[in-house]
DNA sequence: CTTGCATAACCTAACTTCGG
DNA sequence: CCGAAGTTAGGTTATGCAAG
């Protein structure tokens, strides 16, 4: 199965967001978008998932700061997951409105402790909810694992450019020797865009 | 094949809106 | 008033197509 790389256009168009807001996501919320030869940004399935989780916790009244809190913390080896359950509850508890200040981060905590207790009491209750967790688990380490596969699939691409990169560079070569066109075109192109705003 | 033009898609930076 | 969350503006680049 190979791996999907979408233009803005077509990661908004999945999402349902405007590419402006994919752009202010990535800027807001330190998410790495690889860029292609055009310096054009290019999204993988993992960063349709990301999003599509990004929109979920917005619906649920998240800011983006816990959502990025949220997201640093899926960052993290998957091994981090295999903590506790209450450090998995614990994770769920990043409060949706409110994201520094003292009295809230002890309110915070706090309110931690007795969620945590409330739990640990009513464990038997709350089997089916572990059992949800436990496949919340599992996705992050499928996500760790297409990640990895990610990584071997961008370095095969770049290597694939360079290639491409040496092959135009010796063809141009020849090409560029009637080189002096293309500022030229530059400047035609300018031109055009002076006339047609003149017009405008 | 090259040129000219229109259009679509992209970019960054500045600006606006809105809730607390 | 201020910060968060978007939106708009202005410019660049790529692409497709018709005409010379």
């Amino acid at each position: 199965m190979a791996e999907n790389h979408y233009l803005i256009s077509e990661a908004s168009k999945k999402i349902n967001a405007e590419a402006h807001v994919l752009r202010y996501w990535e800027e807001e919320l330190g998410i790495e978008v690889p860029r292609n030869e055009m310096g054009h940004r290019y999204y993988t399935d993992e960063h349709i998932q990301m999003f599509k989780k990004i929109i979920e916790l917005k619906a649920k009244g998240y800011q983006l700061k816990a959502i990025k809190d949220e997201l640093t913390e899926d960052k993290m080896e998957p091994k981090e997951a295999e903590k506790t359950e209450v450090s998995v509850v614990e994770k769920a508890q990043v409060s949706p409105v409110v994201s520094s200040g003292d009295k809230m981060e002890q309110f915070h905590t706090i309110m931690t402790n007795i969620v945590s207790q409330a739990l640990a009491a009513n464990n038997e209750k709350l089997g089916h909810e572990v059992s949800g967790k436990v496949s919340e688990r599992v996705i992050k380490e499928m996500n760790f694992i297409m990640r990895l596969r990610d990584e071997k699939e961008e370095e095969r691409f770049k290597k694939l450019d360079e290639t491409l990169r040496s092959y135009q560079k010796n063809h141009k070569a020849r090409a560029e020797a009637a080189a002096t066109v293309t500022p030229v075109v530059k400047l035609k192109k300018k031109k055009r865009r002076f006339l047609s705003r003149k017009k405008s």
